[in-house]
DNA sequence: CCCGGAACCTGAAGGC
DNA sequence: TGCCTTCAGGTTCCGG
């Protein structure tokens, strides 16, 4: 499930071979993945466009071109990008063409990513709450971020308007190594509590990006291969096996219908 | 406004 | 062997 490390593997892996380049053309293989405008309009817009830039915010990809429209790309559950395959990815959605004859081609097995093709990337990304790991980002920022949330903390970590980036791993990832739990109100985490929160996002995006994201499910990077931030993470899809700190097992709560991870002794309900 | 819950999706996995 | 149900979770929508 890509989030933040994994999108921003992509970005930054991407960076170097498109920018520069432009794009010959598009196929839209299944309609259901141009958010907008039209597929038609779509496909026209992006014909014979260079490309500026290729920029992340959050979980959104944005490829900047020179027609000074964006195009934007979320990845939801299950979509990959992969360059020049080997073999025809089986849930292809659209293949982008290069000027070079390179190929890019968005696959996503379960149909729920989303591309869009706009003037403006703000239409789609407007609302996004500020970037853990950009330098303006403080536990001051992050403090009043959580405000007086009286939802759990686990839920408001992954609101994208709270915070860019975050989902469900690395929100576990984060409040494991915070010390506190998930089920916490928002608003009841103390100063001391919200200072390490901060220091644990940070570097469980940081590790993320440096294991070049984690392939839990079927992320892959552009060229199709695994990352390995999974490998590491302590209590993320580790439900029953032992507490990396203390030997308890792992606890699996459903928050917001999500699957949640964390350690019943590491991860008192009453911390703080 | 805020929250919880369901829908969107499909393939894997488990039950019978 | 095979059919059916359940589950996975990022985002969006809807109802209370």
């Amino acid at each position: 499930m890509p989030e933040l490390p994994e999108v921003e593997t992509i970005r930054s892996d991407l960076a170097p071979l498109l920018t520069g380049r432009s794009f010959s053309g598009v196929e839209i293989l299944d309609p259901l993945v141009v958010r907008q405008p039209s597929p038609e309009e779509f496909t026209r817009n992006l014909a014979s466009k260079g490309i500026v830039a290729v920029e992340r915010r959050g979980k959104y990809l944005i490829i900047r071109l020179s027609s000074g429209d964006a195009l934007i790309l979320h990845f939801r559950m299950t979509g990959v990008l992969l360059l020049n395959p080997d073999v025809a990815p089986p849930h292809a959605r659209a293949i982008f063409h290069l000027d070079n004859g390179d190929r890019l081609v968005f696959s996503d097995r379960r149909r729920l990513g989303k591309m869009w093709l706009v003037r403006d990337a703000g239409e789609v990304v407007g609302k996004l709450g500020p970037e853990p790991l950009a330098t303006g980002f403080t536990s001051e920022v992050l403090a009043e971020r959580l405000g007086r949330r009286p939802g759990a903390i686990k839920a408001v970590l992954c609101d994208q308007d709270i915070l860019a980036g975050v989902g469900n791993m690395y929100a576990d990832e984060a409040l494991f190594l915070a010390g506190i739990h998930p089920l916490r109100k928002a608003s009841s985490l103390s100063r001391a509590e919200i200072e390490r929160l901060y220091q644990a996002i940070r570097k469980v995006l940081f590790q993320g990006i440096s294991d070049r994201g984690a392939s839990v499910d079927t992320y892959r990077d552009v060229s199709g291969n695994t990352g390995e931030a999974q490998l590491r993470f302590k209590v993320a899809h580790r439900g029953g096996q032992p507490c990396p700190d203390c030997g308890t097992a792992i606890q699996r709560i459903p928050i917001r219908n999500r699957g949640s991870y964390f350690c019943p002794r590491c991860q008192k309900p009453e911390n703080g």
